[in-house]
DNA sequence: GCAAAAATGATGTACGTTAGTCATCAGTGA
DNA sequence: TCACTGATGACTAACGTACATCATTTTTGC
């Protein structure tokens, strides 16, 4: 009918109650042979512990930390807000979050935040992570204190994280490629990227994986080469009016990094039939603003609310020990155009 | 530190935990300015219950039945197939999953199938709706027996269900031509329309957005008649292979029903240069092939195991009579290129 | 075959809530 | 003042598990 409970192994195995305790939640004092009387009855009842109880009876909380760069990125402020918005009702799946940020591309302070984690305050951590071999070796130490790891947004390949949560930024790249491709099928020309800084790794990553398959699918495509915005809308906005100033040929933009708004700017002052297909980076209320207004064409797009969820649900699970279906909590690279946004 | 429990409620209302119990289980037997006093009490703490411990306590089980269509058409049986998947793990949650299926398109078997649902077996109903009156009235005799009714992928509006959970059809069909247009706006000529049956809603409603947008936005392409597939892989090839023949204009073709494999044999005959863009709908390990050959330019595709995991939360929540964050569980119209697949 | 050590059992309390029984008390109408 | 009713409190067992303590049994080493 119901679940089987730990009485109901007992009773098969038959030992006590005590005995069963002791295997399940492997205490010491209990002979190799009755362990696997034990376990054989786990098995042929098909037991598995009611964690709500368990969690009950322990008081267990889940201890989550999240880390973000401080600073003024939209992505980022955006993405504390969800983990924010989030806490409230933790509190009803007896987790408690935690937010701490960390100064932007400082591995050094990065580092030194993961080293002051303690074990006994902390269960999980959820960092957006800063390349860097200090930051690597902290997390492995983390991890030798017990503490799950997995990465936010930006990943930190080889290191004892245990998951990543975020898109594939090549896998992003190439997507934008794949629209701006079509998008200018049957009018060829250049192809303008806008980064942010290419010392970032993810807007390295998105250049590679846009340059990969203009070149392999769309070689009738030129690329003209990078410019560099900083994350500056003005400064954005300026070379890029500069560059379609001076080069009519361009017929598609790419924008990975922040600026959008001197994407607009640039673009805007073109007429219609001179203006390029843009593919830009995020989903805000400025970038929706002009989907709809036919100044960009496509947003390329990371579902910040569903990133903090799957973080939380992956430390939970690394806590208790549950496996995790990982195809089901995947990040994708989201499209939306005008006419899908939400 | 941690939260308040009922005996810290009855404690500062100065009333006896039985009286809390009253209270919170609203039985009756408690005096008006009681019940203030221990709602004051509530409020004034910030308690709300530990619906694990409740749960526990009651041996509460949520039963929730999914009815879909039987038959042979792709996508449902995948969504059953998600349902399946989902069983299992719903035991954790102590939560039972039962499917039954019901002949397609058949108001008044499924409005049978809903009427002899039982509320002392039943919690929550997922339903794939027809659109019909009888269907209707079975969703109001649920609801006035305390069952819960969400609709699933196809919605029954102004009917007593509480939630639709499923794509909006006529933003997918808005999406597709936005689509479409953009592919194709550097050469003009005439879309196609590949239909499965123009009597189910949604088709119509994935033809009225595309018509929409189209008109509105892509005035320079033109519209062709709509050729009707019927679902089947054969018919769709051999018309939309006509329609091409005859048409050497058509530059984009739509095809919002089943019969993906026609469109692509019916498409592959021609030489790349002639080759119109395509956008079908459902992304299947076919469409994910044809996306991959370039065959298909776009799917336009519904997260079905997201789908079924909002259908759940959202008939516990009900049977709770917990919130919840609608936005949150808001199921998009995605967009597939052969770059960002899954 | 004995003592020591190891393994197991028995039992109780707790987690936060539900749900029942029974006793008590205040207020009501007659 | 009596009997009655409605409101309230006190107490208990349960849900499935964790964890501690102490008693008892079995196994080991010699």
């Amino acid at each position: 009918m119901s679940r089987p409970t730990i009485h109901d192994v007992a009773r098969v195995a038959g030992v006590s109650l005590s005995t069963v305790d002791r295997v399940l939640n492997d205490r010491n004092g209990v002979r190799e042979s009755t362990q696997a009387r034990v376990a054989q009855a786990m098995l042929q009842l098909g037991y598995e512990r009611n964690l709500a109880a368990a969690n009950l009876s322990r008081r267990r909380l889940y201890r989550i930390r999240f880390i973000l760069p401080a600073g003024s990125n939209a992505f980022m402020r955006g993405l504390e807000a969800r983990v924010r918005d989030r806490m409230a009702t933790a509190a009803h799946e007896s987790t408690v979050i935690e937010v701490s940020t960390v100064p932007p591309f400082d591995a050094q302070a990065l580092a030194a935040e993961l080293r002051g984690l303690d074990a006994e305050e902390v269960d999980g951590v959820a960092v957006v992570a800063t390349d860097a071999t200090a930051v690597r070796i902290a997390v492995q130490d983390l991890r030798d204190r017990g503490i799950a790891v997995v990465t936010l947004v930006s990943d930190l390949p080889s290191s004892a994280r245990q998951h990543f949560i975020g898109i594939d930024n090549v896998q992003a790249g190439r997507t934008a490629a794949s629209l701006l491709g079509r998008f200018c099928r049957w009018r060829s020309g250049r192809m303008a990227l806008v980064a942010g800084s290419m010392l970032v790794r993810d807007h390295v990553e998105r250049r590679l994986g846009f340059e990969q398959v203009i070149r392999a699918e769309f070689s009738d495509q030129t690329l003209s080469t990078v410019i560099e915005g900083l994350d500056d809308q003005d400064i954005v906005a300026e070379r890029l009016a500069d560059a379609l100033a001076s080069d009519p040929d361009i017929v598609g933009v790419y924008s990975f990094g922040a600026g959008n708004r001197g994407v607009a700017r640039a673009v805007s002052d073109l007429s219609v039939e001179r203006r390029p297909s843009v593919v830009v980076h995020e989903l805000t209320t400025f970038s929706r603003d002009a989907l709809i207004d036919n100044v960009f064409d496509a947003v390329i797009h990371q579902d910040d609310a569903r990133e903090v969820e799957v973080a939380i649900r992956t430390l939970r699970a690394l806590a208790d020990g549950t496996p995790m279906d990982g195809a089901a909590e995947r990040i994708g690279v989201e499209v939306f155009l005008r006419d899908n946004l939400p």
